[in-house]
DNA sequence: GCGACTTTGTGCCTGCGTTCACAAATGGAT
DNA sequence: ATCCATTTGTGAACGCAGGCACAAAGTCGC
């Protein structure tokens, strides 16, 4: 998609670059504050390299989704700058990724459609079935469990939970619904390893907890509530209603910027990215 | 963890400060959050104060909401401490955020909870109403018709559109199903300003094309597929697989950790990366 | 009216993630 | 065998966001 951000750099930049920083060697205690919720994880102590930035990892996912099309359609061999226009993102972005997982490409040549495949499922921790279990059958509940696109992924859904009497036992996408009261029980019975919450907000906490009380460590969060759980518990929101807080956000942003340039002279210098239309 | 970080700085590198560098403290043109469609663009212009932080104005919308529920509790004031607490987020963090959208704290008080909601709605543009367009209206696109969360956050559900005969003049959560084919007018008379895209992978880049000749310049993209779009339209992704492989990749992360420490032997020297298997 | 106390708003520092740019590596051509 | 074209992998620079700590500003009690 164009954007041509060639020259970007206008003018060799001046900026002296106060190079002199030469900082400290840096205590670097790592306090980490916590602050859930996000990459959470933190917890240094001696986390050495294994780091994989947060970022980079959804990337990933993004990329093998990229690949798994690739390899359908019998591409058997790509290189980085290819790969990351489908993906969408710059490709020094996707090597320094890439590089995370590994060297598994050829230099001269690029990676092979395979390889990446199979590498990155195995970061991901994809190489084995992730057990899912959903709490709250309502709308979203119904849609999630129907979603096809857990289960092709290496995510079947095994369990349904919810309070609703009329619900019991009803299947819904081919799993009978059980009490949230048996949740221990069920969790246990059936491996479940990610907890995905669509309760009413005032359920959710509550749900959580017994999530968490169950031994489940990682939990989808679609409740627009701030959960509240142990360090070692990994919480990841989707939120609908911020997401289209934001775009309102850029709808009035526009707005402005439109009614600005409308009016008078434009600044120059402007870099592209003008927006009129 | 604790580790108690009290009186950190042990004198800083006493820098001469180059004089030189009176850089401007530099607003920074902020656009387009979503990652992709780079657009560096160029650094800060004469933005004024109108670049929030993408990240910032999500959680704007999160303080919203919490003051929301303040307010229906007939609370009337907060300082930012509770405030940030209940968000989830750092006080300072809190206080910086609010301090994009003005100074409407009294310090030594703290914050008049109504004042607070209205400025956060104006900021996000929730002052005007946004009309939604859902195409797609299978298992999601059902659930999200129906979702109450959007009417009463004034994001009213005005349009379905999807490609199956059988759906047409439907009414899904009180609004007929019409064919993708009258989108353009449809979404002209309705007035649509945000569309959700919840269609199949394959027909998801087709769809988005249709909304955004039809005028509509914000997408919200349940499809897992990278969408292309014009710079000024902008797109935020939900996709529930990445969602999950991120938990995934947690799960696997924290699986090896119990390894290694279980094990004690930790390869030294190595560039980190353990995982092996 | 004054001083003690509370809480905001923000300058400054730190660290992370993104981007740049280039050396190293590889395949293919000569 | 050597050179050239290509593409990876990564060190280093850069810019943004997060968090601390403190001055400013306001309240409340006396």
């Amino acid at each position: 998609m164009a954007v041509q951000r060639g020259r970007g750099r206008a003018v060799p930049s001046n900026r002296p670059t106060p190079a002199d920083a030469v900082t400290e060697p840096m205590p670097a205690v790592r306090a980490n504050g916590n602050g859930h919720s996000g990459s959470g994880s933190g917890t240094g102590e001696r986390d050495r390299a294994r780091a994989i930035p947060e970022a980079a990892v959804a990337r990933l996912a993004v990329y093998l989704r990229v690949l798994s099309g690739l390899a359908e359609q019998g591409i058997s061999s790509i290189a980085s700058e290819e790969l990351s226009a489908a993906a969408g993102v710059n490709s020094a972005k996707l090597r320094k990724d890439l590089s995370y997982v590994g060297s598994y490409g050829t230099r001269g040549v690029g990676y092979e459609v395979s390889v990446l495949i199979e590498e990155i499922e195995r970061i991901l921790g994809l190489t084995r079935k992730h057990a899912v279990a959903v709490v709250g059958i309502g709308n979203l509940g119904h849609a999630l469990a129907n979603y096809g696109g857990f289960p092709s992924r290496g995510f079947p859904v095994v369990a349904l939970f919810d309070v609703d009497d009329d619900l019991m036992g009803v299947p819904v996408g081919g799993i009978p619904v059980d009490h949230i009261d048996d949740i221990t029980r069920v969790c246990a019975d059936r491996e479940v390893s990610i907890g995905v919450v669509c309760t009413p907000p005032p359920a959710a906490q509550a749900v959580c907890d017994r999530l968490v009380s169950a031994g489940v460590r990682c939990i989808l969060n679609f409740a627009p509530v701030v959960l509240q759980v142990p360090d070692d518990v990994e919480v990841r929101k989707v939120d609908l209603a911020v997401e289209m807080q934001v775009l309102s956000f850029h709808v009035a942003r526009r707005a402005d910027e439109i009614a600005v340039n409308g009016n008078g002279a434009e600044v120059p210098g402007v870099d592209g990215m003008v927006i009129r239309r």
